[in-house]
DNA sequence: TTGAAAGCGCTACCAC
DNA sequence: GTGGTAGCGCTTTCAA
């Protein structure tokens, strides 16, 4: 059997009550009882009763998180950072693989705090419900839950300007161009803003459509760009997997970065260190991001009521110079 | 505030024990009072306190997962998979992502049922404990608690003898060669075996070590057995990222699969059917696979004293044909 | 500063 | 068949 609060009591010679308050830190508990208390509890190697404790003050502090079904390596990043900022916390991370509705009905029976659930499309708009729920992804006024938003647009302004800044103009967006995905939507619409508001020419060839996220998208992307006449100078990628492949295929074709072409990838995961050329990008910082989801989740779980819990985050990305972009300068040309 | 079995009990004017009984379907109720009850609760929507349930019966019914830290989408999907029989049961399944200790102990906090364990390497020996467990992976002595095998040599087997029965002779190896991951070190070794007892020659330049399992290993892996003057007719690859960068690559050197190449790749999925070229592939079905692990872990809870409960399962795979293997007739001649 | 006791929602046992 | 009730382990009043 178990060792309870009741078996802790007995040894101590104090009430169980005393004991419950002592284990959870009460002001109410005299030091030396207190400390006499938890020397007894470590040694019996007590452990509170989870359901129990749940029973009775009806919460759980635990946080569900809905994974997203498609497997991509910067999702199980942010995945294990937010549980990383859980972890810090008095709350724990579980994490559901089912379909949203399915989840939704765990987590209640879990009888969870609240939700963090990753939206990766418009298809599952969720209901107003009872707990509190945050979602990651784009902002939107059908959304009846706090968003957390990366801020794409601004990504890929940091991007385009950087790379304006090294002398860049013709610069090239290859990204999944897919107008059902959101985020999508606000990465190459953030790209042409950019490029508009700095002044830097458009051209219709350059903007490559992978019809995919993978790594192999990225590399049909790549074949597709180079079959104009001129090359772009520079390019920007859509994702971390779409640069995988973009970096493989510039490479097959004898060229070199950044010294023939430089390259920015949106998803700011530290992966990128570890590619063939580490690669600049953009994005928020995964760190920051899981901080501010978490944050956001339990502010929305303790204070439901203050203004700022309902209020949707637009985040601030960075860039991450790395060793994928170079100076343009009039000597260097790109080979055909 | 939620509904209670009391709250049922004052409408349908009966004893609340007797609605814990009614909605636990016990024979001991009158079917009409039954029914009357669970209409009852029905309209009033009634979901059972979990934590109580946990309190007084001591169980969760709750089996936790140690989600593997590494993404591949064969996991991923068997993780899914897993969840799916796990649904299926009176079971729910909860991950973890965090690192082995960890997990447990949060596993215990939950006081989860049973604890299914992916191991992928031998790095991490499991003490034996209280709670139930069951490790996916390779058979042997050291593990304390029972292992459920895929039978990677028996999938090389498979693998080898269909490609032999096509009229193959020179079958290359590629995949991951390094000794520290046991089921890298099954696959190899069970293909040589299978050669050798099939009595197909074994050439040195024919074994690739990829030096790890993701497409880009596989990628390079092709480019390296291709530098030998003479070519294998059939490539049996290590894993299904592996078979991606293979297939990439053959495509780039001009060859075509099936015709100028036969593959068979190891990881029975799914996805290998939406392949550029789908990939007849060998090893358990992913069905199979999860339906013996949930089987495993539930019997190990359920009856922990009987004998099997503990015994190692060593599955049997199986080949599924699809369109990368064509039989070898004298005018095919590999190009160079 | 400590203890007694109520009660969270449920199951299981025993009595009727 | 049905109802009464103890008790799972804990938190939280309230009283001492």
């Amino acid at each position: 059997m178990n060792v309870t609060i009741k078996d802790i009591a007995k040894i101590a010679n104090v009430s169980y009550s005393t004991v419950s308050k002592a284990l959870n830190n009460s002001p109410l508990v005299k030091p030396t009882t207190k400390e006499k208390i938890m020397t007894i509890a470590n040694e019996l190697g007590y452990q509170p009763n989870f359901a129990a404790q749940r029973l009775v003050s009806n919460r759980t502090n635990i946080i569900g998180l809905i994974w997203p079904t498609i497997d991509r390596v910067v999702l199980s990043t942010l995945v294990t950072e937010i549980n990383k900022k859980i972890e810090k916390t008095h709350y724990s991370m579980i994490l559901s693989v089912e379909p949203i509705p399915k989840s939704l009905e765990t987590f209640k029976r879990f009888q969870v705090d609240g939700i963090i659930y990753f939206d990766e499309s418009f298809e599952n708009e969720i209901p107003e419900m009872d707990l509190p729920l945050v979602i990651y992804g784009v902002q939107d006024p059908y959304h009846v839950h706090p968003v957390v938003d990366p801020n794409h647009a601004k990504s890929m302004f940091l991007a385009v300007n950087h790379l304006k800044n090294l002398g860049h103009k013709r610069i090239a967006y290859i990204g999944d161009l897919n107008t059902e995905d959101p985020r999508q939507v606000n990465k190459f619409n953030g790209y042409l803003k950019a490029m508009n508001d700095l002044q830097l020419p458009l051209n219709e060839q350059d903007h490559i459509d992978t019809g995919g996220l993978n790594w192999n998208h990225g590399y049909d992307g790549v074949k597709k760009l180079f079959q104009s006449n001129t090359l772009p100078t520079a390019i920007i990628s859509g994702s971390y997997d779409i640069s995988e492949g973009i970096l493989r295929r510039v490479k097959e074709e004898q060229m070199d970065v950044p010294n023939d072409i430089s390259i920015v990838s949106y998803d700011n995961v530290p992966q990128m260190e570890k590619m063939e050329v580490p690669l600049t990008s953009v994005g928020v910082s995964l760190s920051y991001l899981a901080k501010k989801i978490t944050n956001k989740i339990i502010e929305h779980i303790e204070k439901p009521d203050s203004p700022s819990a309902k209020e949707n985050i637009l985040l601030q990305p960075i860039i991450t110079e790395r060793d994928s972009c170079k100076p343009l300068n009039e000597t260097t040309k790109p080979t055909f």
